[in-house]
DNA sequence: AAGCACTGCAACCGCAGTACG
DNA sequence: TCGTACTGCGGTTGCAGTGCT
């Protein structure tokens, strides 16, 4: 169908519905994907098929309907791996690092992604403000660049997994720190100064005051990153005595 | 039991790149 | 070459479910 063809044939479409999916639109879409390939999504508007945008019938397919989606089901310790290693090489290239992991989507590592980042920042906040005896505390915000490499050891240590071999360039960019051989030492956290290093980098102060709680020193949950660690993993948040930076 | 806060996820919005007439 | 439509991506928002007080 040509472009101009399209357009007059939109002018007689009906009006944009938005808003959650129904099972009927998701039949009408999944018989259209069968016929005519996931592809010229403004045309199941154009032939009346659906009153929704193709932005939106290309959303529906690509994180719901498409087939080998992993719904409903939580990243595991391999995946979560994966994504803290890629987001540190490549940034916030969701659409890039959900190529990595069959079944996943873009919004699904994206969801995970700014989960992550509200937890860990929470832990970090919980943990700035018993140090500093009770500075008011900030919500993070989503940050654009790649995480610093010792944040992703950190994260990594805590899910109790060791660093892929392809990620390994990252610690020479990470001045004042000797890994050694093995980027993670004992206890699994690296020796630098974690709060240091990764409150900059979680955005901590341009956001509004958030109330932390004692109990949050505590992670709690069975699910997964935090969740799964020893209570005692904290104490391994602390700044080294000895931490190599001053 | 009710109200509140938090969490996870689905969906929308805006922008940039590309294709086409 | 330019204007328009389409597609894809990243960021943000809104809501339902859940847990806590």
């Amino acid at each position: 169908m040509g472009r101009r063809d399209q357009q007059a044939s939109a002018s007689a479409a009906p009006p944009l519905r938005k808003g959650p999916w129904m099972a009927e639109e998701d039949a009408v879409l999944i018989e259209y994907v069968r016929k005519y390939g996931s592809r010229d999504w403004s045309s199941i508007r154009h032939k009346g098929l659906l009153p929704r945008s193709g932005k939106s019938c290309r959303l529906r397919w690509v994180n719901k309907l498409k087939p080998d989606l992993k719904t409903g089901c939580k990243f595991s310790p391999e995946e979560e791996r994966v994504v803290i290693e890629l987001q540190a090489q490549v940034g916030n290239k969701w659409a890039r690092i959900a190529t990595y992991l069959p079944g996943r989507t873009d919004n699904d590592v994206k969801n995970f992604w700014s989960t992550r980042q509200k937890r860990l920042a929470r832990l970090l906040q919980a943990q700035s403000k018993a140090n500093s005896q009770g500075a008011p505390g900030k919500t993070p915000a989503f940050r654009h660049e790649p995480m610093p490499f010792q944040v992703v050891c950190t994260s990594l240590a805590l899910l109790d997994l060791p660093l892929l071999p392809e990620t390994h360039h990252l610690a020479s960019d990470f001045e004042g720190v000797n890994f050694d051989h093995d980027p993670l030492t004992h206890h699994g956290v690296p020796e630098f100064d974690l709060l240091t290093d990764a409150l900059p980098c979680l955005d901590l102060g341009s956001l509004g005051d958030v109330k932390v709680e004692e109990e949050e020193m505590v992670p709690a949950g069975p699910d997964g990153f935090f969740g799964d660690f020893p209570v005692d993993m904290l104490d391994s948040l602390n700044p080294p005595a000895s931490s190599s930076r001053p």
